[in-house]
DNA sequence: GCTTTAAAAAGTAACCT
DNA sequence: AGGTTACTTTCAAAAGC
């Protein structure tokens, strides 16, 4: 029933070594770092398409991943490609997961104007002037969910996949006890 | 004690030269947007609120003032865009909006969202149409609305393409162009906005 | 608050033919 | 009139302004 779909994964670790980004990005194709605009130097890499930020610290955020799995390949890659490139990592990456993005579907159309007003208390904002899509707060889990008016939603600001399908159960089954979805 | 006082009278001094900046900015506002007093006295209220509840905190009197303006507008029915508020303010579109959020929250101000009809009146004005080319906007509107063509669509854009075609029903014909420029949107909006309520309700225009 | 990254949703906008 | 690209919204981490 609950179509959900993982389109973004971020996750933060640590190499536990500072880095000279400058000689990276020298060492490695499709390295960008440009200090003056952003600290991070940013790695792309084709397969798991992601792109990688790596900080002076030691410190690296990966974004982009399809799936949980995928960013620990992608993350072992740009360890890989580090040591090919001469910096050697010595400690095994504990990978934290900060964000997860989804995509889900109820199936119906639903009226976000009726949606906003009534349950609109504190947790709805509709603004159609300045975007297409009702911003529904959840406290439990901690996301925030878009509903437009096809029905499509994307789930925002999950730890875990889980959270997603709460958020999705969730919603559902406030606008059916509220008649705005059948 | 005598410091004290002092004190006082320079907060109240700093009190009364802020608010009186801020009444002063919002008037100039509102005449450049042509706002009726009830407006202005409504956004008065709405900033004097934000003042007692220390709203202004780490934010600009102008920002505040232009919130204040923009959620009067809406709470007295004649809405304008963030757009159209933010061309008369120092401050940008983007903070205006979050201002606006803020306060509504702290403020409790429970807004409905805008809707395209509250545009007709003012749009209609503007491009000089009849009364009865209003009524017809409206008759469409409500169409729309209750067959779900509304919804995360921008309500001047409908409101727009509703005029449009109600111009031409009434043979009061106004040019895509026209509508387009009062309203702040595209001619392409207008445009995809007109197929889709002429498709969807049924309405047959012979040009 | 900003800067940078990625991604989806649906609408509107900008630019080019 | 189309078509393509791009921007609007949401989220989190990183280091520093």
């Amino acid at each position: 029933m609950a179509k959900m779909n993982i389109e973004n994964v971020v996750a933060s670790t640590s190499l536990g070594q500072e880095l000279d980004l400058k000689a990276i990005e020298n060492a490695l194709e499709g390295a960008d770092y440009n200090p003056q605009q952003f600290p991070g130097l940013v790695y792309r890499i084709k397969e798991p398409k992601t792109a990688t930020l790596l900080f002076r610290s030691g410190k690296v955020v990966c974004t982009g991943a399809k799936s949980l799995g995928d960013v620990k390949i992608a993350i072992s890659k740009v360890a890989k490609d580090l040591e090919k490139a001469n910096i050697k990592i010595s400690i095994e990456p504990k990978i934290e997961v900060q964000n997860i993005v989804a995509s889900s579907d109820l199936e119906q159309e639903i009226n976000l104007n009726t949606v906003a007003i009534t349950l609109g208390l504190e947790k709805v904002e509709y603004e159609p002037e300045q975007f297409p899509g009702l911003v529904y707060r959840l406290d439990e889990p901690k996301v925030v969910v878009l509903l437009f008016g096809s029905g499509k939603m994307v789930c925002t600001g999950a730890k875990v996949p889980e959270d997603v399908v709460r958020a999705v159960d969730k919603i559902a089954a406030e606008l059916r006890a509220a008649s705005l979805m059948s | 004690r005598l410091r004290k006082w002092q004190r006082r009278i320079r907060v109240s001094n700093a009190t009364e030269r802020n608010l009186a900046f801020a009444l002063s900015e919002l008037d100039r506002m509102a005449s450049a947007m042509g706002l009726p007093r009830n407006v202005r006295e409504t956004a008065a209220m709405i900033y004097r609120k934000a003042v007692n509840k220390n709203l202004i905190r780490g934010r600009s009197i102008e920002g505040v003032v232009a919130a204040s303006l923009y959620a009067a507008c809406r709470q007295c029915g004649v809405p304008r865009t963030l757009d159209e508020v933010a061309g008369s303010s120092r401050v940008g579109r983007k903070e205006i909006g979050r201002t606006y959020r803020f306060m509504t929250r702290e403020l409790k101000l429970k807004l409905m969202p805008t809707k395209p009809q509250d545009y007709v009146q003012r749009f209609c004005s503007e491009l000089k149409l009849s009364g009865e080319v209003q009524s017809k906007a409206a008759e469409i509107l409500k169409d729309a609305s209750e067959k779900e063509l509304t919804s995360g669509r921008g309500p001047t854009g409908v409101a727009a393409a509703a005029i449009y075609i109600s111009s031409i029903i009434c043979n009061e014909r106004r040019t895509q162009r026209e509508v387009a420029d009062v309203a702040g949107v595209t001619e392409v909006t207008i445009r995809n906005r007109y197929k889709e309520l002429t498709e969807k309700l049924g309405i047959d225009i012979v040009l």
